[in-house]
RNA sequence: GGGUCGGUGCCCGAGUGGCCAAAGGGAGCAGACUGUAAAUCUGCCGGCACAGCCUUCGAUGGUUCGAAUCCAUCCCGGCCCA
């Protein structure tokens, strides 16, 4: 399948928000494989969802017959990028940066289809004056002041090092190299990388005489102001080790209807028409949750694979289709695998018991969600003073806990 | 280097000697309402052996019966000057 026009596909998707000469860029994609490439912050262990459209824009690209690479990090990711931050970031050490892209590397490989490179393979033995000499002398520190990532450090209280403020430089070098050694001409990147992509094709131009294109996306926005992004408290993360299938598929299902139709379009492979027709299809039931059901399965599909989906959503209907006493040993048997377990300890409290899970934070925590009536052993509320003992087992084995109406833990007592 | 302002709980931000675990807002969690929604209303929101106690207000010392608040030194940042 290749779509006689990608750039018109990515418009009709919502995923384009700058370009560099779109009308150059759309003969340029026409006229035959196009390499190009997408940055990724190995900042962290695994990539999170504020990850996927690029991941899909990769993938997006290769299903045209284009040539993209992913690049990770290693140099850039060892400075800095102060797009979007208001502080300066710690730094990592060479160990975790190198575990982290090779984690990173799976991730890509899985969902785009498509081998990283390490920028540090070509940043590592380049001298400091040589970078001064070659790449330095070709952008002014003017421009480099002008861009909004740089202002609006230099105007808040955080300030800018000068690693960081050096950023923008090592990621134009990136662009270069590629363009050298790989004939990269485009650039794609979220909107807040804009100002790097930038400098890096004047720096092509400026060093190579070749003229490179830039393309952006919009950020990743919910409807309900919630944030998308990355680093805070609650990150949905690709990395199963992070976020389990379940509440990955959980996240998806509980995203909001306003957002349901540009999730599709943006976070899928789905052809555009079988997007709008879903979401044509939930905003006449939303009730039903089709949408985020559909959103769900395609989303956890494309990060854990279509079994680990069917037993997310397998785990799902389990918990919020009815009571939990009703569950045969079998479905609570496969639930320990996708919900949170850990082992069972007769005798103890209910504020004791959510103690000891991530259900509550801490034993003044468990007591306040016990005293908001917020606690359920096997769907049933657990007053304060309730103790968990052998009658509680299900199948003399599995206790289900519930926290509110959506936060589910299992103990195991075998 | 000099001057000056500032570093408070997850974030923003009040507080300038006792009434401060520390106003207010945001985020988060919960209850009601619902669609495992949204909006709204309400409660919670450092920890614990919980009518009490313990640890927090950049760091370390000091003054005081008593400090987030005063003093000293140090670390970090903003602005201005050199």
């Amino acid at each position: 399948m290749t779509p006689v026009d990608l750039l018109a596909d990515l418009e009709a998707r919502g995923l384009v928000q700058d370009t560099t000469d779109r009308d150059a860029l759309r003969e340029r994609l026409a006229a035959g494989p196009v390499t190009l490439y997408c940055g990724f912050d190995p900042t962290a262990d695994s990539l999170h969802i504020g990850n996927l459209i690029g991941l899909l824009a990769l993938r997006r690209f290769r299903d045209a017959g284009h040539d993209p690479i992913a690049v990770a990090g290693g140099a850039t990711g060892m400075v800095g990028d102060p797009s979007g931050r208001s502080e300066e970031r710690n730094l990592l050490d060479d160990a975790t940066l190198l575990g982290n892209l090779e984690m990173i590397g799976a991730q890509v490989a899985q969902i785009s289809n498509v081998d990283v490179v390490d920028n540090a393979s070509w940043t590592r033995d380049v001298t400091f004056l040589e970078f001064l000499r070659d790449i330095g002398k070709h952008v002014t520190v003017n421009q480099m002041v002008g861009k909004e990532s740089v202002r609006a450090r230099m105007e808040g209280d955080a300030g800018i090092s000068f690693t960081e403020f050096c950023y923008m430089l090592l990621q134009a070098f990136d662009y270069l190299e590629l363009h050298r050694q790989r004939g990269c001409t485009l650039q794609v990147g979220g909107s807040d990388q804009w100002g790097n992509i930038v400098t890096g094709i004047d720096l092509v131009r400026k060093v190579t005489g070749a003229s490179v294109h830039g393309l952006t996306w919009p950020l990743l926005l919910r409807s309900d102001g919630k944030k998308f992004g990355k680093s805070e408290s609650g990150n949905v993360w690709l990395g199963a080790h992070r976020t389990s299938p379940y509440q990955f598929f959980q996240y998806w299902m509980n995203v909001p209807d306003a957002d349901v139709r540009r999730f599709l379009l943006q976070l899928t492979l789905l052809p555009v028409a079988d997007c709008h027709a879903i979401a044509d299809a939930h905003d006449a039931a939303p009730e039903r949750r089709e949408g985020q059901r559909r959103l769900a399965r395609e989303v956890t599909a494309l990060v854990h694979g279509t079994d680990a989906t069917a037993a997310a959503e397998e785990a799902s209907a389990i918990l919020f289709g009815g009571s939990p006493t009703g569950a045969s040993a079998q479905a609570l048997a496969f639930l320990a695998d996708e919900v949170p377990t850990s082992s069972f300890a007769p005798g103890a409290g209910i504020a004791e018991t959510l103690a000891a899970t991530p259900l509550a934070s801490s034993l003044s925590d468990a007591r306040r969600t016990v005293g908001q009536g917020a606690a359920y052993v096997n769907g049933e509320r657990a007053d304060d003073g309730r103790l968990l003992g052998p009658d509680d087992l299900l199948h003399g084995r599995w206790v289900v806990l519930r926290k509110g109406k959506r936060n589910y833990h299992l103990l195991d007592a075998g």
